[in-house]
DNA sequence: ACTTGTGCATACCAACTAGTATGTATACAT
DNA sequence: ATGTATACATACTAGTTGGTATGCACAAGT
């Protein structure tokens, strides 16, 4: 068995847990228990639990988030249409079972923040990542004539990442795809009204 | 010493503590120790800790909710102009702290919702009461001709709530009370495009 | 061949935590 | 006065949980 298989299945499936069941939710023995490995496995790769909490936050949170913001950055196309589809890519790939589970990066900012700063911290950075791209791809999109002129980028970039974490959150509770689909569809059109 | 002090105490109690560390974080033990209470206390009133957070739900967080909302259906006022103030309302009255804690309803929905399904109903009437009141309230403001004839009104409504839900957990994360106050003035703007 | 480090498995523990069993002082009804 | 329900306090337990100590198979370097 490869090593480094061996500890991205370990992260795998305590990602999975702690997205149905928060950080202190996860229970490291029950994931042990269903990957078939043992208690010297796991504390071979992580020295604790909060390690284990952290680098779900690093190595799979985070790219999985970014990505499409830091993409902003190099992209020629309007920046409005690119917020726009990545949003309706949002709704249209979501399950019921994820919009049950909701959005994993909202579940931990909500839990851990007051709690633990470590996590708060590197959370932030994921969010002022969404944000701050989302930002700078607005201005850029004003220098082009593309963006009304008196458009507030960081009040507006700031908006649709808040708005997006508001749609997973009240769909989580209703247990409806459809609340998701029509707040994202809101924000679709919040941003249309920038459009210079 | 009163019965119904005592209980009223614990629930105050064990609302901060939650609100702090979330439901599964909560540490019966460690709240009636604060309280120079014990455990013979405790469950007098209590029957589980399942039922403490229940009732932390319907006596304390349900009626604080859901006020605003209610007093929706006998006001005379522009339905608009009674949002955004109440809107401007919580911007005005969040301290630091309160900001840095969350707001309580959306922190128990995201950790209870896909793991307790008593809590998550709970949290969804409270959730429902808040859109569906403000969903009224428009509809009647456009009856009177205060607001647009074209307005979706239970799209608006789901949204003013979950951009509320989203910039307590956004300012949650980034500990700012300024990116706060940016996204419920968003939010005011958004409501004011409805006005007839 | 022999050492050394890696990648685990097994067995165990200390601390915690929700919940219970029991006792008791006080108020209140009869 | 006396039974009874209320409002707690004390002491205890069973189960869980994160974490550790130890051992060992195997691969790799020398």
């Amino acid at each position: 068995m490869n090593a480094t298989d061996t500890r991205e299945r370990i992260l795998g499936r305590m990602f999975q847990d702690i997205h149905k069941n928060g950080f202190q939710g996860l229970r490291a023995d029950r994931v042990i228990a269903d990957l078939g490995i043992t208690k010297g496995a796991l504390y071979h790769y992580f020295p604790s639990k909060d390690a284990i909490g952290l680098a779900v936050i690093d190595e799979l949170i985070e790219p999985s988030y970014l990505r499409f913001f830091r993409s902003l950055e190099n992209a020629n196309e309007h920046p409005i249409d690119l917020l726009q589809q990545h949003l309706l890519w949002l709704a249209d790939k979501a399950t019921p079972e994820e919009i049950h589970l909701g959005c994993p990066l909202n579940n931990l900012v909500q839990e851990m923040s007051p709690i633990n700063e470590s996590f708060r911290l590197r959370l932030k950075v994921v969010m002022d990542g969404m944000i701050n791209y989302t930002a700078k791809a607005l201005e850029h999109g004003i220098r082009n004539g593309q963006i009304k002129a008196d458009a507030d980028c960081a009040a507006v970039a700031g908006f649709m990442v808040a708005g997006m974490e508001g749609a997973y959150g009240v769909a989580k509770v209703l247990k409806s795809v459809v609340s998701f689909h029509r707040n994202i569809q809101q924000l679709v059109n919040y941003l249309e009204s920038f459009r210079a």
